[in-house]
DNA sequence: CTCGATGCAAACGATTTGCAAAATT
DNA sequence: AATTTTGCAAATCGTTTGCATCGAG
């Protein structure tokens, strides 16, 4: 968590811009709410502890913490684009569950070694992926 | 293509509907711009050739056509999206260029059977998934 | 002191809705 | 004839922008 700030910090710093009071609560609350969140999700979460923080800067930071490689985006499938931070553990994919859309971080090598070897059979050079699995989980199943 | 249209019209009927002009035109119009639109491309499309078609008919087909299982969703990574006629071709995977956007629908069994079995091993039962592969293809990596 | 950042409100683009008129069954 | 669908315009939602003011460096 304080290692996220210190890489924020630096990226600001790297590109003469100003370490503010807002951008250090963003950048702390996205650590404390870790989740999948649309950015308008967020502002209403930040809104109820620092009503004085504006709509216009939320989005403004997190773009700007797009821009620095600190979130990641993800799609649900419903037109939304979705903001996690991104923590120094593996890039994963994600397993939604259709009923209580409950999520799942998931691994595995063997898939993301399968698709660099396909994407090259096609001429291309993998730069990244992003790769959903829904299904129905278990405790749903039962019900 | 035109049992694409027979399926339309079944599933019309099933639901007491009405098979109307428009809905003839914008299933018919599909069919011929094979490709990945969002909704309003796809009503900028239509408007040429047929003005008299409104843009609220429009995005009321292309929901009826999601919800007849005829179109699937596909996500780019903009936040908006994309429709696509299913067609009796296997499910398939995108590979898009990061650059020039071009895409390319790709498939590879091996896996899809790993990523059921991932899936199953997280006590889910897989009933779709979503693969984007995102990368810098041959001809752009030349110049 | 300088320039970037903020908050507000207005503007924006994409999508949805309400409604009276038109079309399908 | 009954009821769904249509086209239009207005409304709405999420996001962006313009601008005067504020605050970091």
């Amino acid at each position: 968590m304080e290692k996220t700030k210190q890489v924020f910090r630096s990226f600001i710093n790297d590109k003469n811009l100003r370490y503010t009071h807002q951008r250090d609560i963003l950048i702390e609350e996205l650590s404390l709410n870790e989740g999948h969140f649309t950015a308008d999700e967020f502002y209403e979460i930040i809104k109820i502890k620092y009503p004085e923080i504006g709509k216009a800067t939320v989005y403004r930071t997190l773009k700007l913490l797009e821009e620095a490689k600190l979130t990641s985006k993800i799609e649900f499938g419903d037109g939304h684009i979705r903001y996690e931070l991104c923590t120094d553990k593996e890039q994963h994919d994600h397993l939604i569950c259709e009923r209580c859309k409950k999520s799942v971080e998931v691994i595995d090598p063997k898939i993301e070694s399968l698709q660099k070897k396909l994407a090259r059979s096609y001429g291309f050079e993998l730069t990244g992926h992003r790769l959903y699995l829904f299904g129905i989980c278990e405790d749903c199943r039962k019900k």
